[in-house]
DNA sequence: TTCGTGGGGCGACCTTCGAT
DNA sequence: ATCGAAGGTCGCCCCACGAA
């Protein structure tokens, strides 16, 4: 940031390399470990005296919020990474590996040490002292993805009926339970295979409209002698590999879309005008001797 | 298993700084 | 003088960790 090349960029010029050369170094470390908040900070207040300043010697001050700078296009911001939330998004890559790279030397101690040698066990596996803070923090992490991991149902022996995502209801815990103790009669760690029983699904009567949709869905599923298996699917689609770019749109709350979006940038995200107009309407519009400071041509 | 200690996270509040 | 953003400090809560 400091370098003298980069000293002669201009905001368009900065913005750039943050978007690209900074995230990609920061995200060699964001995809091993959940970094610490202070470190988080920290990166971000040099990203933006850099993004405003040029020179990161000098003291922070910045026309727009970081936290509106790190907003989508859409949304009013100019579409830098979160970096807290590109981090969660790295990080769940190691939960992904979990699921479908099996031939890691991590994969198969994390299995065995934390998950007890069955993979289903991440999703009711709490935190505790006995293990890291960053094994800690993966745990806590893993419900953010969920609903990406698949379970498809064949013989049902590994498939835990409260836990696992093998119903298009997502966890059936929240679904039938929501909360409430009563757990039906179906013990914990029952799997499909064990509730069903001489043909028959072993199940209490269905007393809400809810259970009634799962005697359903049972009906539908019949057994065989293939083992279960994961599936990775993002927004519906099936797909062998990970993508951190829709993972993190997928955990970053979306907000509300500006109006005037389409009229500064166009549909891929390039600037209609210049990033000028982006401060003019946000209503942060900086004097003539400012704006030639940034490096912009005032007449635009 | 319990208890004390220390550190991280986070919100509230205030100060500093630069732009207008 | 005013505004808005960043940064610092403080207190509270939670959790990890070690000692008893």
């Amino acid at each position: 940031l400091s370098s003298w090349s980069a000293k002669s960029l201009s905001f368009a010029g900065r913005l750039l390399l943050i978007k690209t050369v900074i995230t990609g170094i920061t995200t060699f470390w964001c995809s091993t470990f959940i970094l610490p908040q202070a470190c988080v900070k920290r990166i971000n207040s040099l990203c933006g005296v850099f993004l405003w300043q040029g020179n990161i010697e000098q003291h922070h001050t910045a026309r727009v919020s970081w936290e509106v700078v790190t907003k989508p296009k859409r949304e009013g911001g100019l579409g830098i990474k979160n970096l807290s939330i590109w981090n969660k998004a790295c990080c769940l890559k190691l939960i992904w590996l979990l699921f479908f790279q099996s031939g890691s030397v991590w994969v198969a101690w994390f299995k065995t040490e934390v998950l007890n040698g069955n993979l289903s066990n991440l999703w009711i596996t709490p935190p505790n002292r006995r293990y890291s803070w960053q094994v800690n923090k993966l745990l806590k992490l893993s419900s953010e993805i969920f609903s990406c991991v698949k379970l498809r149902v064949q013989n049902g022996q590994s498939c835990l009926f409260w836990s696992d995502n093998w119903s298009p209801y997502g966890s059936l815990r929240s679904y039938l339970l929501d909360g409430s103790a009563s757990t039906l009669g179906i013990p914990d760690h029952a799997t499909l295979a064990t509730l069903h029983i001489n043909n028959n699904w072993m199940l209490p009567p269905a007393r809400s409209e809810r259970l009634v949709n799962i005697h359903a869905l049972l009906t539908t599923i019949n057994l065989n002698e293939i083992e279960d298996y994961y599936e990775w699917e993002v927004d519906g689609k099936v797909s062998d590999t990970y993508s951190m770019g829709k993972i993190y749109e997928k955990i970053c709350l979306a907000g509300a879309s500006v109006p005037w979006c389409e009229s500064v940038w166009n549909k891929a995200g390039i600037p209609r005008h210049s990033f000028l107009t982006w401060l003019f309407v946000l209503n942060r519009c900086p004097t003539r001797d400012r704006i030639r400071g940034w490096g912009f041509q005032t007449d635009t």
